[in-house]
DNA sequence: AGAGAAGATTGACGTTTCTCGATCAATACT
DNA sequence: AGTATTGATCGAGAAACGTCAATCTTCTCT
């Protein structure tokens, strides 16, 4: 399970050592604490929220007016969450849609599974 | 809880993608927002982490050796993750015994868990 | 009652975060 | 070329956060 940590890219990416895992280091626990960081705020989850029940990737455009921020403000969160790997960014022509890294969210669930042994 | 993702569902398409209607709640959202707010700082992760993994409450005086941080410092960080219900109290004479909430950890994970749908 | 010890709380200070308006870069359409 | 439009970035201000030293508060033991 700790092994988790050590196959990601150099890149941040979502992913982790599960909390549980023993004795997790002070850079584990800030790359998970970075994750936590990203989801850390009402607007950030609605978001993921809206993304996990998008059959599509969305547009920035449909974020603002179901968040109720300013333009500048969405990108901004959205860049957070782009920046731990838990979303994927897409160019379309002048859009930009995004989506949820469901396997990055998949290994969040992971983080909180208690397991007795670690084989 | 609120349960962060639902089962994906067809949603109308037009200019830019519509997002789907069964949202959280902005309410909700906060009180997500607000436990990761509570695991959105290193130290807190391995507070999280330490007690995870120890068979027993654990008491105050042995996290400050551990974390390096201030005695006040580290009541400082129980309390938030106590305010959010992840940790339990007890006193103990003049010692204060911190533990985990293994079900509200449990419930964490079930707010990542996709019900995958066939696309 | 008085002395000690553990831990919670307070006050202060520097850092980070969130927000908006404004600007900039890139794409699309005349 | 010229003009919109989308979305990223910048600058600034307000609020929230993390930290420590210092100060309670509570409990234990003489």
């Amino acid at each position: 399970m700790a092994r988790l940590l050590q196959e990601i890219e150099p890149a941040p990416v979502a992913c982790c050592t599960p909390v549980v895992s023993p004795d997790i280091s002070s850079d584990q626990a800030q790359t998970l604490a970075a994750i936590f960081k990203a989801l850390a705020d009402q607007h950030r989850v609605r978001i993921v929220n809206l993304l996990a029940n998008a059959p599509e990737p969305v547009c920035v455009c449909d974020f603002m007016p179901q968040l109720g921020l300013a333009q500048g403000t969405v990108s901004f969160h959205l860049k957070k969450l782009l920046a731990v790997g838990l979303l994927e960014r897409e160019q379309r022509g002048t859009w930009a849609y995004y989506s949820l890294k469901r396997d990055a969210l998949n290994r969040l669930a992971d983080v909180f599974t208690m397991k007795e042994a670690v084989a």
